[in-house]
DNA sequence: GTAATTTTGTTTAGCATCTAAACAAATATA
DNA sequence: TATATTTGTTTAGATGCTAAACAAAATTAC
């Protein structure tokens, strides 16, 4: 059992790690940009997010102000994320342009695509099957959280 | 279906996005040398893979020999890694130094705290919810190498 | 056996991204 | 109204990557 566990969780290592190799390479959807994945991250966080300020991207995005905000100004630059509420200087409002929207949809459909025959096989699993892999993910996901703000408070 | 089908792909997303914030910060496992999550990850693979060289380490990574080398070059200078076979200029073979399989077992534990939870409950699984779980990941891992097959010998 | 080709590793310039820190501007609180 | 807090921006400097030019060694062709 402890090889059976050792091999996956090199498999689910691997998975991080060609999520990034993958992601490395910039991409067009379609509105003539060349987009880094920072960019696309971005662009698909203020999607989610119906007018999210900098500060709370920064913290959606584990990053910095400052890094959140230099992201936006080539993004507003390149007319794919609009500033509104701009009466007011402090407490931008962002949202997608007309293009910023067609990144978000692409990327969508491209995080689809990659899922598309582990979905197909997670359909055909009992409902007993299925409920372990939906508890795996949740307990990792609450372990990274906690780590993260962990690191938050002690940084 | 598809809206358990989708909580469970925003799961996913946000894990691969919490295990880049969470290497994010450099670490120390007990060196003295404050290590960022490259020369850790590099430091694993001189680890996992015995007298590997500069090209196949590049291969694995999924990155350039250059930047290969340039880690390399700072790894050596801290003394975490050792070039071997040096009578012959080409083909370096590459071994971690003591300190370097320190970091090395240090990562190791580390990675398997994230995931001694999930571990948990994954053992408590019974043989049918296991197997649903380790097919997934293969299905996943395979889909994401085909990808970037794709990608190299398309750029 | 020598010449041409391929393989391997290094260096360089330049780019994307991030942080920390200093700052400016607006808002909230005392 | 004065002070403190919140929010966003800018800057300098660092990491890490690529592409390209290069050097050195090994392989292949003749």
């Amino acid at each position: 059992m402890n090889k059976e566990l050792q091999t996956l969780i090199d498999l689910f290592l691997k998975i991080l790690h060609l999520y990034s190799v993958i992601n490395k390479k910039p991409k067009d959807y379609g509105t003539g940009d060349l987009l880094y994945f920072t960019e696309i991250h971005t662009i698909t966080m203020v999607g989610k997010n119906k007018k999210i300020n900098v500060t709370r991207l920064a913290e959606v995005m584990g990053v910095t102000k400052g890094a959140i905000s230099q992201t936006i100004k080539k993004l507003v630059s390149k007319n794919l994320i609009l500033k509104t509420n701009l009466r007011n200087r402090k407490e931008v409002n962002l949202k997608l342009s007309e293009k910023g929207r067609l990144v978000y949809k692409g990327q969508k459909s491209f995080q689809k695509d990659i899922f598309t025959f582990a979905a197909a096989l997670y359909k055909r699993g009992t409902p007993e099957q299925r409920d372990l892999v939906r508890r795996l993910f949740i307990e990792i996901v609450a372990n990274m959280q906690m780590r993260v703000k962990v690191q938050e408070s002690a940084g």
